[in-house]
RNA sequence: GUGGGUGUAGCUCAAUAGGUCAGAGCACUGGGUUGUGGCCCCAGAGGCUGUCGGUUCGAGUCCGAUCACUCACCCCA
């Protein structure tokens, strides 16, 4: 029988795997609530116009990698590639404007983009994304980029750098395309044809080019920012002096463009080179004149959005999570303990404790080898001697020491000597639960 | 979308120049064992060698296609 597969490029996320998603949702949720941010779900399908007015229509993502379909009526639609412009959207359609508490959102959750796949780029892929609207404020980016660090640093990620841009505004940005625009007509017969084609749909993504030739060619080209308006000047010199103060390490990246054509101002990614290809673990920016493109009020907003699979696996790559063993394993000896432990089993567990105890009973040498396959940290011993003394005996397996501990206090011995919680990851320092 | 590499049990890998070739280790299940695990011993389960087609008397081994994975381009988170 021929079987049916996943779809190329979107994979299951197995148990094993699923501790470091939730581990990694968990302290999302807690750094982004801190700041303010509340979460939003937006659906996950949208028409199609939505993409190619906000993201571009001659953006690589709305030519080529959008999963666009008709429905059964013949209205196109499109699986989200990003989600900035559902949230947008989602904004002007409730009016949410007249709330106070609604500037700050984030959701997470699934994209889709028809690319081919590559360690760290998958058709479906996740993203951890917060937006703000209304608030022009240097503070804000600054602010943003800040969270984005504490975020990064709370989950202990090693080898990534910040690299911030500005991209000037609708004032300043036309002069210095022109400019360029100019300067790669001069150079155009060194240019690859892709850089060739590119100089007059979106002349600003010839930076990205990684040709050498193209690099040459590019010596001595414009720079954007010494085309920048006052304004843009000034916000962009307090974006850098906020960041600075707050001892954010930084890196001006002149050439750093972003794909997506509604960013303005501020930009910024957070770059690896422990990824291969897919250098970006996150990214963001200013976007202040899309709310008003999307026909909404003209209020200015700014996001980021993170590769949760790049995360991850960026994660992996340092150490392991230990989790899905369980705190304690109970062994029973013969037929009368039976009750009494699993009642202590109840006991514990309703305490927080993650027990485990062996079915069918067995020898106790077969329960101890259960317990060792299932890493149980201690192993809880109950046979009929016990039960008459009213104790149980505990062995902790790391340290191979053991005690005799009385069954109503097993409870409390366990609180004070459980280590290894659920979900947090060794090494890192405990995760502060947000409550 | 373009180019390179790979594809044998859950995992890591074997299988002389096409000819008992479908194997091993780990993991898994049961037992050795009615009171102290990780070692050891025994047994068991698990693959129509990614799939389809071709060459051949005969293909895991050669050829083609296809699918998947992977790396790079491209793109971006």
């Amino acid at each position: 029988m021929e079987r049916v597969q996943a779809i190329r490029g979107m994979n299951d996320i197995l148990p094993d795997a699923v501790h470091w998603w939730q581990m990694v949702e968990r302290t999302a949720r807690d750094v982004l609530e801190l700041y303010g941010y509340r979460e939003i779900r937006t659906p996950v399908v949208e028409k199609l116009e939505l993409f190619a007015r906000s993201i571009g229509e001659s953006t690589d993502i709305v030519e080529k990698e959008m999963y666009a379909f008709a429905d059964r009526k013949g209205q196109w639609l499109a699986l989200r590639p990003e989600a900035t412009a559902s949230v947008v959207r989602a904004f002007i359609e409730h009016n949410l404007q007249a709330d106070p508490l609604a500037r700050k959102f984030y959701t997470i959750g699934p994209m889709f983009r028809h690319e081919r796949p590559q360690k760290g780029r998958y058709r479906q892929f996740h993203q951890i994304d917060a937006e703000v609207f209304g608030i022009d404020d240097p503070l804000l980016d600054a602010e943003v980029m800040v969270m984005l660090c504490d975020f990064l640093q709370r989950l202990g990620l090693q080898g990534v750098g910040l690299h911030i841009n500005s991209l000037g505004c609708p004032r300043c940005r036309p002069l210095f395309r022109d400019d360029l625009k100019k300067f790669l007509h001069e150079r155009s017969p060194q240019l690859c044809p892709d850089c060739d084609r590119r100089r007059h749909v979106n002349p600003l993504r010839v930076f990205d080019c990684k040709v050498d030739r193209c690099r040459e060619a590019l010596a001595g080209a414009p720079e954007l920012v010494r085309y920048l308006c006052e304004d843009c000047a000034r916000h962009f010199e307090k974006v850098r002096a906020y960041l600075t103060g707050l001892d954010v390490a930084f890196t001006v990246d002149p050439r750093m463009v972003r794909g997506l054509d509604y960013y303005m101002r501020t930009t910024f990614e957070v770059v690896t080179d422990r990824l291969g290809a897919q250098n970006a673990v996150g990214g963001g920016g200013r976007y202040d004149g899309l709310m008003r493109d999307l026909g909404g009020p003209d209020l200015p907003g700014i996001g980021f959005a993170i590769g949760m699979e790049r995360l991850i696996l960026l994660l992996q790559q340092g150490r392991s999570l230990e989790a899905g063993a369980p705190d304690v394993f109970v062994a029973v000896l013969g037929e009368k303990p039976v009750l009494e432990a699993f009642r202590a089993v109840q006991a514990l567990r309703r305490s927080g404790v993650a027990v485990e105890m062996a079915y069918g009973g067995g020898s106790l040498k077969s329960q101890m080898r259960r317990a060792d396959k299932l890493a149980a940290a201690h192993v809880v011993i109950l046979g009929e001697e016990e039960l008459a003394k009213g104790v149980a005996v505990v062995r902790n397996m790391k340290e191979k020491s053991q005690t005799e501990v009385s069954l109503s206090d097993l409870v409390e011995y366990f609180k004070g000597h459980i280590v290894s919680s659920r979900g947090r990851t060794p090494g890192f320092g405990p995760t502060p639960s947000s409550r």
